[in-house]
Order: structure tokens, then C-alpha cells, then sequence
DNA sequence: CGCCGTTTTGATAAAACTCAATCATCGTGG
DNA sequence: CCACGATGATTGAGTTTTATCAAAACGGCG
């Protein structure tokens, strides 16, 4: 289960640049009467249920989370891929339950701030209201691109932009390439595909020299060349 | 094009009820320094395209709009359709340009709603802000929803799927039935589909009476059949 | 009535899934 | 340290699903 490391101290949060405080002068950091606390996940664990109260909203401040909803025979749809600095499971600011589940998939920490004490703050610093607002916003934007690549491109296509996107957004890249932690099946999840079809490209494009993975890393050699294969028919 | 009908009266709409000025007193409406027009767009006309600056959030008033995004190739999905109510067109909250194009569908009737007054609202009004962030957490789930549709599901369960929610989502149900204005390159937009495979279950699923159709207007006659049909693998 | 755009239907091809077997990888315990 | 087992990834063959292309039918409207 989950592990509390300790009760949030936002003043020495490593990654407090990225989040919904970035903008918050240290000195009103003091006295929010706001209690945060900080969470471990290992990896597989899960934050919350969908169909959960939403009493609190999660920031997450190391490793990757994925928001999952699931079919009752099983299949499995991951909505969204989060990373350092994004914020989820705001659905309590509607007094609404989940609407999904967050999982990690990584090894992860997580702020949680209760709704209550959140919602409040955004009616007392509009700093923190418009970071909200405009995580909102973004992440409305990506499920509307999500729909699209879901809907209106074949399976090369998704995988191919998936990697490129991933490739290039990626935060920490060094000479190995960038990490991917994500398993076949969760790729194939994400992009409604199963695991022998993600394979299938992979491994095809990997034997094309367009792409290389080695350990968990991705490299992508050739980003032209990707582009130009997973547009089966015509422009793309 | 689009044609002024005249200037925003809050007090005298139709549809108050619905909007998310609902909740704000009567004497609150007049001394409202807003500039709201109403206007009125034919099916097919665009209310406003991707990439332009949103300086406008739109409320529905009547009739259907539906939000699509393009590939550069053509393929189009239409990301949501609209009802009377909806609030739609707010990336201008977060300084961005629109994601996605807005086009009537049917006769449509919309209200304009400057982002920076609207915006301005929010914080003098903690009905507005709450009505506000209701629709967007609201159309945030709905978009969730969408993805678990369109990358989970077949296509005869998307569809029935989508047949069983208009279908009991409608606001205006006669003893013919339920409007629906969508034509089969629209469904298939939604769903991720062509035309010919929605076509083809569509007379499947007449011819076994499960639904029937006449002119646009749409039965459901045998809802747990039509689900157990469209359900083609084990459970669903 | 005749025309145009939409829908339906059919035949065929392509894409993606399923099932099954093999191959890697990595951690564990002998 | 190596062998073993477990889990995940790859590959292949065959099937199902969905798209594509083409033609016919339908429906609304001048």
C-alpha cells in the first residue's frame, strides 16, 4: 500500500517550480492552513478508484502515473499519462466521484491536497486559481487530440505519433535516449491496440533503423523516416 | 454567415435555466457590464475554426453544434456534440487559441460570452465560477468516457452505445421517437467509423427490430436486446 | 417527374485481433 | 555464480473485423 513520507512542506518541494504553486510567493507558502501530505506508490499500486468520494486532488512529483477506465469484461482504456508537475483526480471540485482509476506505473510520490482546502485557496489567491484553471484547460485539449488519434488513425499511425510525442516532451533524455517505462500492454492500452500489434511496429521499425530501444530506453533515429512509414495512405 | 439576432437579454432567455447563469438573482442580470450577443448560424456553418485567437466562450441556445478536429489527409472526428446548455469554446481562459472547430449541425442559436468579462464574472460571482468549472469537469469526464469508447470498444458496441445515450438523454421525446439530426458520415466521425459500417448496422439492427427510423426520427424498441446484439463478445 | 445527395448493399481487400509457440530478460534461490 | 522459473516480448498462422470501392436504391425537393 501506499507509504506517507511525511507531511507536505511545499516550501522545500523539489518540484514546486512545476506545480500549481510555482507562482505562490514563499512567504504566503507559510500560512496556508493546507494539509498536504506526501505519498509513495510502488509501482502497479493504486492512488485512487474510479467510483472513489474525490475528497482530494493529487499532484504528482516523481515518476509516472497513468488515469485508467476498464470495460466490465476487462478491456482496459488508459485515458491520460502523467507526469512531474501535473494534477489529477479533480473531479471533487464537482462533488463528484472518480471517474477513473490512477495507477503507478512507475515507483511515484504524490502530493494530496484536499479539495476543500484547495477550492478555498483558489477564491483567496487567483495565482492558484488560474494555475488550475489552465491545467484544466490542458488537459481537456489533450483528451480532445487523444479522440482524434483514437478515432481517425490507423494503429502505425498512433504509435508513431505516441513516440514521437513521447520522444519529444520527454523531460530527462541523455545520451541513452529517453526512458519508457511503459510496457507493451500499456502502450497498447493507451492507444487501444493490442500488445502483438505494438510488437509488431516496434519490432519493424526497429529492424528499419528508425527507431531503437535498449534497457527501458527509446531512442528515436530517425524521426523523418517514422513519420513518413506510419502514414500508410498518403498525407499525414 | 452568422447572423446577429440581437443583443444578449439574459432576464427573457429561454434557456436561463440551463445556462450557467441559472443561479444568479434576477437583480444580479441588470447591472451586468457584459456585451452577450446572440447569434444564429445554418447547419454546416462554422462558428469558430482551430487556431483562432478565443477571445468568445459560446453558450448553446438551440439546435446542435459539434466540435471536430481534421487530419491533415481529410479524416475528421468529431470530438462532442452540443446541446441546448453547453458551454463550449473556453480555451481563451488559459490564453490559447481554439483546439477544435465549431460547426452547427442543426439550425443553431448561440450566446457570446467575452472571455475576459466572462472570466471577470467568475471572480465577482462564486455561482458563475462554480457553474463554470461544473461544465468543465463535466465535459472532462465526458471526454474520458469517449476514449474508453473509442479504444475499447468494437464498432457495433460504440454504436449501440451511442444509440441507447441520445436516447435516453433526450431532452425533446415524442410518441415518434427522438431526433437525430446526425447523418451516418457524422456518427462515423464520432465513433471512429465509416459510413458503410454504421449503414450496415444500423438496417442489421432495424431489420431485427431493434430500433426503428423514420424520418430523423430515431425508436429504441428493444434496448437489452440492442445491448446484448452489439455486445458481440462475452460481456459488455 | 426527374435530379441530386444520401443511404444501402455487395464484393473484395486490408487491417487488426486471436491463439499459440518461442524467445528474452530479470530476479531469486540453490 | 549459475540454473531456474516467471513475466514480458516477439513471431507466425489463421480468423475476424472493418475499410474500400462500386453500384443500386431511396428520399426529398424543385
Amino acid at each position: 500500500m501506499s507509504k506517507i513520507v511525511g507531511k507536505g512542506e511545499c516550501r522545500s518541494c523539489p518540484m514546486r517550480h512545476l506545480s500549481i504553486f510555482a507562482e505562490l510567493p514563499e512567504a504566503r507558502l507559510d500560512n496556508l492552513h493546507f494539509r498536504t501530505s506526501v505519498l509513495t506508490y510502488r509501482p502497479g499500486e493504486t492512488i485512487y478508484y474510479q467510483g472513489d468520494r474525490s475528497e482530494a486532488a493529487y499532484t504528482l512529483r516523481r515518476g509516472l502515473v497513468k488515469l485508467t477506465k476498464m470495460l466490465p469484461n476487462g478491456r482496459t482504456q488508459i485515458t491520460q499519462v502523467l507526469r512531474t508537475g501535473d494534477l489529477f483526480g479533480w473531479d471533487g471540485f464537482a462533488e463528484l466521484a472518480y471517474n477513473h482509476n490512477a495507477v503507478a506505473i512507475t515507483e511515484v510520490e504524490v502530493c494530496r491536497l484536499p479539495v476543500r482546502e484547495l477550492d478555498a485557496l483558489r477564491y483567496e489567491d487567483r495565482v492558484v486559481d488560474r494555475a488550475i484553471l489552465r491545467r484544466w484547460v490542458k488537459s481537456l485539449r489533450e483528451s480532445e487530440d487523444m479522440m482524434l488519434e483514437l478515432g481517425a488513425k490507423k494503429a502505425a499511425e498512433r504509435l508513431a505519433s505516441f513516440l514521437l510525442d513521447w520522444w519529444e516532451n520527454a523531460p530527462d533524455r541523455d545520451e541513452e535516449g529517453v526512458p519508457l517505462p511503459l510496457s507493451r500492454t500499456e502502450i497498447g492500452e493507451l492507444l487501444g491496440l493490442t500488445i502483438e500489434t505494438v510488437s509488431r511496429f516496434l519490432s519493424d521499425w526497429r529492424k528499419s533503423g528508425f527507431i531503437s530501444e535498449k534497457g527501458h530506453k527509446l531512442r528515436i533515429l530517425d524521426p523523418e523516416g517514422l513519420k513518413k512509414r506510419a502514414c500508410s495512405s498518403g498525407v499525414c
